[in-house]
DNA sequence: AAGACGAAAGTGGTTGA
DNA sequence: TCAACAACTTTCGTCTT
């Protein structure tokens, strides 16, 4: 089992972590001039989704310092900073890079928020591309778009975030990134199938840092509870978080229902009244 | 005293005309 | 575009541990 939350791989069984594998951060090499440029180019960074020129030019960095940190005489100061002009006016040329650029950095910061791994800020850099390039952004606000960006990027790679989740890590409303979402989905033809409860268990269980077998005792009452037909036309955070409760109270290491219902993201109520039903069927399932 | 339970009214989003 | 509707939340009182 992968947690990317954690960037660990994870037994399903024991909870043992079997790996970790932290992020790849990528070189973040910077140069300061063509030499040290050229020097550097040759094992330079992988490109990446997530500049605007997919990570491919020089950087030249805003403090008047050499790599040793002390700051430059003064002759060598006022080079640098038109060298920084001109790099400014290549790097970002026009009207549509610029806001290529904005967005971008705009992605990188909700994701950073969010913890997300690395592949989903790449996967979402890959689809506001896209969207620019089917000319969807036009007439619509960069955050909406990149927080949607996010949002399908999410969903895509398996990784349970609520739209509440992304909305705030963006400083948006719900509503906002949700239509922007159904806008890009659309035109995009993304066919994204909803989040599976087991899903979001995945991620309950880490947050509440409890033994491996509670979550697989969760994932188990889910998956009878899909049998049961349980599971359909209610929220997934709703049957989640209900199960994980029930599996933390079989496995003898009870979470009070507040807890768990602050992780979820959903009501004690709600989860009471999910509760009541799981327990119901599945009491009558297991007697016979 | 804290948590669990449930009833009732309120809220926001979907659906179908 | 609007009203009906189901799921979920809020609120609050009562029961249990």
């Amino acid at each position: 089992m992968r947690d990317y939350e954690c960037a660990e791989i994870v037994c399903m069984s024991c909870g043992f972590v079997v790996a970790t594998e932290p992020a790849d951060q990528g070189p973040e090499w910077r140069s300061f001039d063509n030499e040290q440029h050229e020097k550097r180019a040759r094992v330079g960074a992988p490109p990446t989704f997530t500049i605007h020129d997919k990570g491919l030019s020089t950087m030249i960095d805003w403090q008047d310092r050499d790599i040793y940190g002390k700051s430059l005489p003064s002759g060598e100061k006022a080079q640098i900073y038109r060298l920084r002009k001109w790099q400014r006016r290549i790097r970002v040329s026009d009207a549509s890079e610029r806001n290529l650029a904005f967005a971008l950095s705009e992605i990188s910061k909700i994701s950073d928020s969010l913890n997300l791994p690395k592949n989903i800020l790449e996967t979402a850099s890959i689809i506001y591309r896209k969207a620019v390039k089917e000319r969807l952004i036009r007439g619509r606000s960069i955050q909406g778009m990149t927080a949607a960006a996010i949002y399908v990027a999410t969903r895509q790679c398996g990784l349970a975030r609520t739209l509440e989740e992304i909305a705030q890590a963006s400083n948006m409303h719900k509503k906002e990134v949700g239509n922007s979402y159904r806008f890009l989905a659309k035109q995009l033809d993304y066919f994204i199938p909803p989040l599976k409860p087991s899903q979001y268990v995945t991620k309950i269980s880490n947050q509440l840092t409890m033994q491996g077998n509670v979550e697989e005792i969760a994932h188990k009452i889910l998956t009878s509870a899909k049998e049961l037909k349980l599971t359909s036309g209610r929220g997934p955070t709703g049957i989640a978080a209900a199960a994980s409760y029930i599996a933390s109270v079989l496995a003898g290491e009870r979470k009070t229902q507040r807890e768990i219902a602050e992780i979820a993201q959903v009501t004690e109520v709600t989860i009471r009244n999910r509760y009541k039903e799981l327990v119901e069927r599945l009491l009558f399932v297991i007697s016979i």
